[in-house]
DNA sequence: CCACAGAAGTGAACGCCGTAAACCGTAAAT
DNA sequence: ATTTACGGTTTACGGCGTTCACTTCTGTGG
């Protein structure tokens, strides 16, 4: 975001940049494993080469986990775009279920980017990748529903003392700016839902469920719908259901 | 368990397999690769060697994250019985405490058994992975509480056609053997309950949560104590954060 | 007792991988 | 026009999983 200049030589740098990155998102899509050397070579140049621009392969992982997690977030948001804007418990809904396509579709992007130890790594950027871009999604949603329905949310005071804190000055921008300060518990209940939204899909993913569960997705629904009420969609339970299953029902792959 | 006839050379053999299988993990402790020319190395022999008792690295991984489950388990009961026996409630609390803290001292151990795909690899064992060894211990413990307290369960009835087979017929022997067919909501709410604790820890483990969160654990207690009313303890809740957060307490490392 | 089968282990080799260093042409900056 | 420095190549090192041919040893049956 920073004025933009761009000399010649930088803006081809930007492509390659780009080129990087989209190459290695094509190799993972086509199943081969991610290298160095596969990425250099799809793209006519040796692995040295780029170490121009990437420190390490640990950084290449990282910067490919980034893009991956913009181009998925952007997948949940075109889904929950086919619903109406007012229709805010839907739309989370069905960013929520096709989160879990995705999920199912791509494990391994799944895994580069939601179970990959990103905690030792380069400072930069480590904010952004802390709470992904999909958090910006999904908190949004959830303030969406809150600022039609109300629903009661916690009081910050109280919560434990590392709560409040975390409420209150997020490590991410989020979409928790804007929100008033005595109704940051909304940030509290967003990150049990996310916990939960998160710990089914996981287990899925990563085979430690039983297949007809994952299947079906019955425990992914049941937990969608356990929590749905704790946002204030009690009453809406039965269409979502609905909702839910039929982006579930096909299967990816 | 099949009879033992163990011949000389059979109980080598099985000697040699486990020094493989304890070599792994030391070497995983002293944050070392897992490598088979490491372990070999170790073992006094040269990598060829370990192909007559694995198949590859892949089986030797899975070999070793089976191991470690058992021993981790081990560790979950131990923390378990430091309460008497009528203490189920503790019981559970105490050794899903200890299980985040066995997640954080040793991450990636962690990430071996919980978070490999298990999906596709050797059909053998696939039961025994897909539940692992921590999932009979916590089987069992919330099975105890059901059988102290008759806390109310989802009737088999309710519950999703696939939600039905799981719970009937799991595909792990589990600790469902011996528990009435009218009684197998049981296992529905186990699973919604595993699903919530690896939903934690993993989020935890991996990064993707606020570190002050994680330091305090409040996301974790949390969890645990808003779970705890559907398997009716409800009244132990106050009692149950100070055996959590006393555990939590240390942090490893 | 001996010969032989087969198990256990070695050494060399292949093709990957990440990474470092030296080197070079060419485009930008002065 | 000269200098700088960027983007690229070559070569090389060490480590990885894995294969294969070969040796050594051991338990066993004739």
């Amino acid at each position: 975001m920073t004025a933009e200049p761009t000399t010649r030589r930088e803006r081809q740098r930007e492509a390659t940049y780009a080129e990087i990155v989209t190459t290695s998102i094509a190799l993972l899509r086509e199943r081969e494993d991610l290298s160095l050397r596969a990425v250099a070579q799809r793209m006519g140049m040796t692995a040295p080469a780029l170490y121009r621009y990437v420190a390490s392969y640990q950084e290449l992982v990282d910067l490919v986990a980034f893009e991956i997690d913009r181009e998925a977030t952007e997948r949940f948001r075109a889904a929950a775009d086919e619903l109406p804007v007012d229709d805010v418990a839907g739309r989370l809904c069905v960013s929520a279920a096709e989160f879990r396509q995705w999920a199912h579709g791509s494990p391994r992007e799944f895994g580069l980017v939601f179970a990959n130890p990103i905690a030792d790594s380069a400072c930069i950027r480590r904010d952004a990748l802390t709470l992904s871009s999909s958090g910006h999604l999904f908190t949004g949603q959830i303030r969406a529903i809150w600022e039609q329905r109300h629903f009661p949310v916690p009081a910050v005071a109280d919560l434990p003392p590392a709560a409040q804190q975390a409420v209150l000055d997020p490590v991410i921008p989020a979409e928790s700016e804007g929100i008033a300060v005595e109704d940051r518990g909304l940030m509290w209940v967003y990150m049990q839902g996310w916990t939960q939204l998160y710990g089914v899909v996981t287990l899925e993913v990563f085979g430690h469920m039983d297949p007809r569960l994952v299947e079906s997705g019955d425990l992914f629904v049941d937990t969608m719908l356990r929590f749905a009420p704790r946002i204030g969609l009690a009453d809406d339970v039965p269409r979502l259901e609905a909702l839910i299953r039929e982006r579930i029902a096909a299967h990816p792959r």
